[in-house]
RNA sequence: CGGGGUAUAGCGCAGUCUGGUAGCGCGUCUGGUUUGGGACCAGAAGGUCGCAGGUUCGAAUCCUGCUGCCCCGACCA
């Protein structure tokens, strides 16, 4: 993509109302504009953030083996009241009325319709488990948005649901989405821990929100410093085997919110060393909820036995849209945002250093064609612009590399890669320079 | 939902107290000189001063009502 053609108004100076780092950066770097309140559009550049996020999330959900359909934005009112949810959800819910006077909501979350999918199908034991999941716009009608896409009121979820034919079945449905998730964020260059959350009316011990640390994050997290260090699951991690040895190794170490911190369990089990308070971001969260929606929704199935069984159910989140700023929070610096490779929405920047020049404008042409040829995503700052201001941009946007091609090196016949990340620069012939960032 | 702010050009702000026909920086446009960390010179465009009503000869400025947005708290993927 040359520069030139696209659509990315940066922002110099730091919109007011942005108060925490990874809004004001997705303001400047042109990835989002709001459109009212916890409402925002999503520009291109942060709109190709969103898709690779999206797309991670979408290869580990059915990797380990979730199907994904697509729900409705709109839900009817009635669907709501099988369960009580329509009263009980209270002013966060959005209400709307279409032209005949019905009942319409815009949905904050899907148990109810899935379940209403579900039980017109599915009949018998022989058709679990199944795990359905979606990737849609929610809303919420937050009494306090704030943050920026960290907690609008309108964003974008992947929320997957499990159904099992009794508890220790939904166990294993609940462990995939365990691993699932310690995949797709590791994947994400973030480092995730989770964490034994509230289960509410429900009780046990299956739900867990998976957070990420960041020192701008929105709460208090004590953990053993070791967590951080586990091992994250392969791709070939076996999901049809026994996946409890990890999920033991990830919930043994200490590792909790302040909202659930036992100081004295921390000092008991932590020696002081590895000991770690600091702060957190939720990006996602999985829960087993038993039979909560499948009795008042009467989603039964036949067991060997010949007699109907209510399904065990279980749900599990992931704030996609969120992530696009949680992020930044864990990977940015004073000069922009510095994006892990795999989510960057161009990998390689192009800096024409003297745009005009008849010998860079070609070294630049020659670069850009043959990394795209390689399939390479690149943005080529062909504008005519001073090399300061071109720096400032690329640093600000955070593309993992920077292909700075000058007079000064081509003189030389050399060009200059710089990684975003640690600032290295090398310089090396535009030949080697294709090689390096199409490997 | 309680409390506190704020609304003036694309962005950041001054002007409001003390009413008199709107200004600064950045950005944008034109021309020129520049070109390795947000250049310089000259010129130009761009604003129903959030909305509605009122007071007044005259309102960005005073009064009333409304709305948007932000911050703190409670709440939350």
């Amino acid at each position: 993509m040359r520069l030139s053609h696209y659509f990315l108004p940066i922002l110099r100076e730091t919109p007011k109302e942005a108060e925490i780092v990874s809004h004001r950066l997705m303001l400047r770097a042109g990835m989002l504009r709001q459109e009212a309140s916890g409402i925002y559009a999503w520009l291109p550049l942060g709109f190709r953030v969103l898709k690779k996020i999206e797309q991670i999330v979408r290869e580990e959900q059915d990797r380990a083996g979730a199907i994904e359909l697509l729900m409705p934005t709109l839900q009817l009112a009635d669907l709501w009241r099988e369960t009580g949810r329509y009263d009980a959800y209270g002013p966060e819910m959005l209400r709307i009325k279409d032209r005949h006077e019905r009942e319409l909501l815009y949905g904050p979350t899907n148990e109810d319709m899935i379940t209403e999918i579900f039980r017109a199908y599915v009949r018998s034991y022989r058709d679990l488990p199944k795990n359905l999941y979606h990737i849609q716009w929610k809303f919420r009608d937050e009494q306090r948005p704030r943050f920026g896409v960290m907690r609008g009121r309108e964003f974008l979820m992947k929320d997957a649901y499990s159904f099992d034919i009794d508890e220790a079945a939904a166990r294993v449905s609940y462990n995939k989405m365990f691993v699932a998730y310690l995949r797709t964020f590791a994947r994400m260059g973030l480092k995730a821990i989770p964490m034994r959350a509230e289960t509410g009316p429900i009780g046990g011990d299956l739900s867990h929100e998976f957070i990420i640390l960041a020192e701008t994050g929105e709460s208090g997290v004590f953990c053993n410093k070791d967590v951080l260090e586990l091992p994250v699951p392969g791709a070939d991690v076996d999901y049809d085997g026994d996946l409890t040895p990890i999920i033991r190794q990830w919930t043994t170490l200490y590792a909790a919110t302040e909202d659930v911190h036992d100081g004295a369990r921390f000092e008991r089990e932590v020696a002081p060393e590895k000991r770690l308070h600091t702060r957190g971001i939720e990006v996602g969260q999985i829960f087993y909820f038993g039979t909560k929606y499948s009795v008042p929704m009467k989603a039964v199935v036949s067991g060997p036995d010949g007699a109907d069984h209510p399904v065990h159910g279980g749900s599990y989140g992931v704030g996609v849209s969120r992530l696009v700023g949680a992020i930044i929070e864990a990977s940015h610096d004073d000069a922009g945002i510095i994006w892990p490779e795999t989510v960057a929405p161009f990998k390689v920047a192009i800096l024409n250093l003297k745009q005009g020049d008849a010998a860079t404008d070609g070294a630049c042409e020659q670069l850009y064609k043959a990394l795209t040829a390689k399939g390479v995503d690149v943005l080529y700052d062909d504008r005519e612009e001073r090399p300061g201001a071109k720096f400032a941009t690329a640093d600000l946007i955070g593309l993992p590399w920077q292909v700075l091609v000058g007079p000064r090196g081509l003189a030389e016949g050399k060009v200059e890669v710089k990684r975003r990340a640690d600032g290295s620069r090398e310089l090396m012939s535009p030949a080697d320079a294709i090689a390096r960032l199409s490997a």
